[in-house]
DNA sequence: AAGGCGTGGTA
DNA sequence: TTACCAAGCCT
């Protein structure tokens, strides 16, 4: 149980020497060079389980793509995601955009000002709400990530395990004990401290400003916090990927609505179960009335949070059919959606689709078919 | 409460 | 190679 005893006075330090320890090492990130709430709520959602330095190049371009929130809600979903390709956990982009429509529907366009508002968008939680309405609207509010659960349990010795909802609500009460009026800076004071200076590993107590306080150094326990239940072994999965080719264009599909990459474009993908292509050929035939036997091209491998894809590839080349070459028209489109589902692209397209790096990865195998 | 949901970096 | 981790949210 977290039970810091701290008086007023050793508050009041803890507070100043973080403050003035941020003001002189806080790191030149582009979206401290704003105020602009919409900056500052698209650099938070992207922050999310995603390090700083990730996220840079990505929040560079999404600002420039959609500089408002009425560029956002008015671009279509394919577009938001294609500008989010390749920094994973897509829900994200989604959420941003279902919420740039509510802002633009319900708030004329301007970012709600309070933490109980921002709450209520999709994609918004304790932590973004809190750092969006302290660091954007000087709310008195906390915003306790990952950086600051790990401080806390350092700073008070505490063995609770933050994977507990129990654990944070604690932490956030005892942060909310101790927030000065310049809220904002102080929840990026702390995340900015467990991301630069108390790290996971090897944490630089010889050079952190609020070593005096922490119990975790005095007890030499720095090491062994925060504590962290282990997560559960990723289950693998072994897949078959299909390759089909003709005139020099290859075959895409739509993921399904929900689930793993939902809505990105994909090779026809299916989970392994007679092999040597064999189950992909079988997938495919809901597209393609002939198809040659498959060509084993090589394997892959592909790791997500929660599943391992070991990927064999499989092309299909209709052009080299040893019946008649199979047009296009004989794809099987949906026609209860007006969105396409399936696309052939030449190489010089493909860039048009939000392809995840599970499938952009696989296209350098592919140039010897 | 616990698991789904990406990707890249580091030891 | 394996394991862990990152400015979490949703169901």
């Amino acid at each position: 149980m977290l039970d810091i005893k701290i008086n007023q006075q050793q508050i009041e330090m803890l507070q100043t020497d973080l403050l003035k320890w941020f003001e002189k090492a806080k790191r030149d990130l582009p979206f401290r060079q704003t105020r602009n709430p919409y900056y500052i709520w698209i650099s938070e959602i992207m922050a999310q389980q995603t390090q700083i330095d990730t996220l840079i190049p990505y929040y560079n371009r999404f600002i420039a793509t959609f500089p408002t929130v009425f560029s956002l809600a008015q671009a279509s979903v394919d577009e938001v995601i294609k500008t989010w390709e390749g920094l994973g956990y897509y829900s994200r982009a989604r959420n941003l955009h279902q919420a740039a429509q509510i802002i633009v529907s319900d708030y004329e366009g301007n970012m709600p000002e309070t933490f109980a508002k921002l709450l209520k968008l999709p994609g918004i939680g304790p932590y973004t709400g809190g750092a969006i309405a302290s660091i954007a609207f000087n709310e008195k509010v906390s915003a306790v990530d990952g950086n600051v659960l790990r401080v806390i349990s350092r700073y008070g010795n505490s063995f609770d395990d933050i994977g507990d909802a129990k654990t944070k609500k604690r932490m956030t009460a005892f942060i909310e004990g101790i927030l000065p009026d310049a809220a904002g800076d102080f929840n990026e004071a702390l995340m900015e401290l467990g991301a630069v200076i108390c790290t996971p590993q090897s944490p630089k107590c010889l050079i952190c400003p609020i070593r005096s306080g922490c119990q975790s150094h005095a007890a030499g326990t720095t090491e062994q916090l925060p504590v962290k239940k282990k997560k559960t072994k990723q289950l693998t999965k072994k897949m078959e990927v299909g390759i089909v080719k003709q005139n020099s264009c290859l075959f895409f599909v739509r993921r399904p609505d929900s689930g793993l990459l939902s809505g990105l474009w994909s090779f026809p993908i299916t989970e392994t179960v007679a092999g040597h292509g064999q189950d992909i050929k079988k997938k495919l035939a809901e597209n393609f009335h002939e198809l040659n036997e498959p060509i084993f091209i090589g394997t892959n491998r592909h790791v997500f949070s929660h599943i391992v894809w070991e990927m064999s590839i499989y092309g299909f080349d209709l052009d080299n059919a040893i019946r008649e070459p199979v047009s296009t028209s004989h794809l099987v489109s949906n026609q209860a959606h007006t969105r396409t589902d399936y696309q052939f692209k030449a190489l010089s397209e493909i860039d048009d689709l939000a392809l995840p790096v599970a499938f952009s990865k696989l296209l350098d195998q592919l140039t010897n078919f």
